[in-house]
DNA sequence: TTGTACGCGTTATCAG
DNA sequence: CTGATAACGCGTACAA
């Protein structure tokens, strides 16, 4: 009985005789026998196994990406291998050792991408793409030597504060983000060249500090409806994502405002949670499952990198916490302010 | 230059001259290399990972426990191999295969695990158990092999119960969970045995049916609400997890009915957006971060399977969707019911 | 201090 | 049809 032997009928070789192949078939089965895919790997040179490296499958969004490239990756018999980064900022060379070491098919990376400009990731990207195809889901660098995908936020930060603008609203605010995301984020940009498109202010005291967590979003809108006279205070916000929204939602209520009466409100990310909040929360859809399937496509199929930009758009899935069932809120948006909005 | 020097200078050996560790080091930078893991893992037959199975990561909780045992493993140098279950109670051969090939150090089985007393399900789990520890949440079964990790789920629904019929409420449902799990699940029966202790009549029409998604809550509300003469509609609900207590707020919210003035209601799971619900949902903590780092921890000691179960408490978190901060509701319990709450 | 030989479990190739 | 052999890349034991 040789190993050979074995390895062609776990293979169905059709060169096997019937009654060795019964023989050892009884064997394997007696002994739960199952081949190390640890040496299939050694040999073959190819692990099957994707990594997707994340800041934490804690929120939902990037749960909502690993779920669905999961499944995409199983269909094709390839294996998922999680790695959450310690915190923003730490993808040490720690974790490129390990992403080389551990020889993946490739490399899916969500989020954690607001310190790209560092030379030191840079670097170690430039490094880990000599090794495997990879994947990212971070705003367009075609620098980067490798596919990224991302949504049009920019688009869609515009037509939210549109949106909100046509409903009435001449006080929109921007809350949460990465720090100095007014300065830095083209979202922000986008944002704020819109707000002036529109004839409206710049927006005092708006989105000088950040975060993505609902803590955050309380802090932020806490610090807005304090600091600011009553005058200057948003009468929408548009939110970093759901979760800096669910925490705005709920200080708002705290401080005995209405949504979205007193304040009109629209996240981002469109996570499960959107259709049950109260009310109903506004959000930003930005196609995770899409995302997902189509980069464990890619890793798949790619023999290696190429720089490549794939963007989607990011839909504004209208719920109540906007007010957009209530209609304008106040008098109309003046004749020149519209045309300016028809202009963008 | 032989191979062994390689290795020497990589694990940091004494015995190499200071001017050849150099010149191997310069060589490993220049190329970027790292050793093979895969080879490692065939040599040393450890492959320092392990595997967790789980119906879906999309669910938070689940989420919880993932991200906690991957922070856990990372601390002793294991990677997390995740699996998401295609479908309830297709834990298929195919996994059990995969999952041996693999060479894991270890497997944690989370959810999932309703059909636990299929032969099928059964004889897969034993056969694994000869291969690496495991460790599961589920409720206890000494009988399974290995550690069992689960909250007493029933001493946690007696105690909700209770907290419900003390702020005056005796129409008291359950909704959600697998089917027919009045029948079967032993958190039901507690359930119930609790109401009768509490001398509240076995209450009509409610949890027959199931299910643990937002729609599922939805639709089950919608149903005893519907179907149900007026004096028979329950005036609190304890649901079968925070997604169906979500569910079953949104719809009482649409229905016109106020919580908890109107019906109170309790969730489990204690997720992270249950202080941001409106009202803020009292819900039952399951320790999430304490079971996932503890059956980490028992994966990594553990030589081989031993049966042993480990309970953690289910801590009732007091919020506002109870009631509580409102005080009794209509009149006071009648005063031979408190006597049956206390003799529990 | 360094090099050589062997084994880990599988597959591919070639010989029988 | 089946067995022997080499190779995958590393660590370990032993020899030089």
């Amino acid at each position: 009985m040789s190993a050979a032997t074995v390895t062609r009928v776990l293979n169905g070789s059709p060169s096997v005789r019937e009654v060795t192949r019964a023989r050892v078939q009884q064997v394997i089965d007696a002994h739960g026998y199952a081949p190390s895919s640890v040496a299939q790997d050694l040999g073959s040179g190819n692990t099957k196994t994707l990594g997707i490296i994340l800041p934490s499958i804690r929120n939902p969004y990037y749960a909502a990406l690993v779920s669905a490239a999961d499944d995409e990756a199983r269909r094709s018999g390839y294996s998922i291998w999680l790695y959450q980064l310690p915190r923003e900022g730490e993808l040490s060379a720690q974790l490129i050792e390990n992403l080389i070491a551990r020889r993946l098919s490739g490399a899916f990376f969500i989020g954690g991408f607001s310190d790209v400009d560092r030379p030191d990731l840079r670097e170690l990207l430039d490094r880990l793409g000599k090794y495997m195809p990879i994947v990212a889901i971070c705003p367009p660098r075609p620098d980067l030597g490798f596919i990224c995908m991302y949504n049009d936020l920019s688009g869609a930060a515009r037509q939210a504060a549109r949106h909100l603008f046509l409903l009435g609203n001449e006080r929109i605010a921007m809350i949460g983000g990465a720090r100095n995301v007014i300065e830095s984020g083209a979202r922000a940009v986008a944002f704020l060249s819109e707000l002036e498109a529109l004839g409206l202010p710049p927006p005092p005291e708006y989105g000088h500090l950040g975060g993505g967590t609902m803590e955050d979003g309380m802090r932020e809108i806490h610090r807005m409806m304090t600091v600011l006279p009553p005058a200057e205070r948003p009468t929408a916000l548009l939110a970093y994502n759901d979760l800096v929204a669910l925490g705005a939602m709920h200080q708002l209520r705290q401080m005995g405002l209405r949504i979205p009466e007193d304040v009109a409100i629209i996240g981002c990310d469109n996570q499960f949670f959107c259709p049950y909040t109260a009310p109903p929360l506004t959000s930003i859809d930005m196609q995770a499952e899409e995302h997902a399937r189509s980069a464990i496509r890619e890793l798949l199929s790619a023999s290696e990198n190429h720089a490549a930009t794939i963007v989607r758009a990011a839909t504004l899935i209208i719920r109540e916490s906007c007010g957009a069932h209530l209609g304008m809120r106040g008098r109309a948006p003046r004749h020149e302010n519209r045309e300016a909005a028809a202009d963008d």
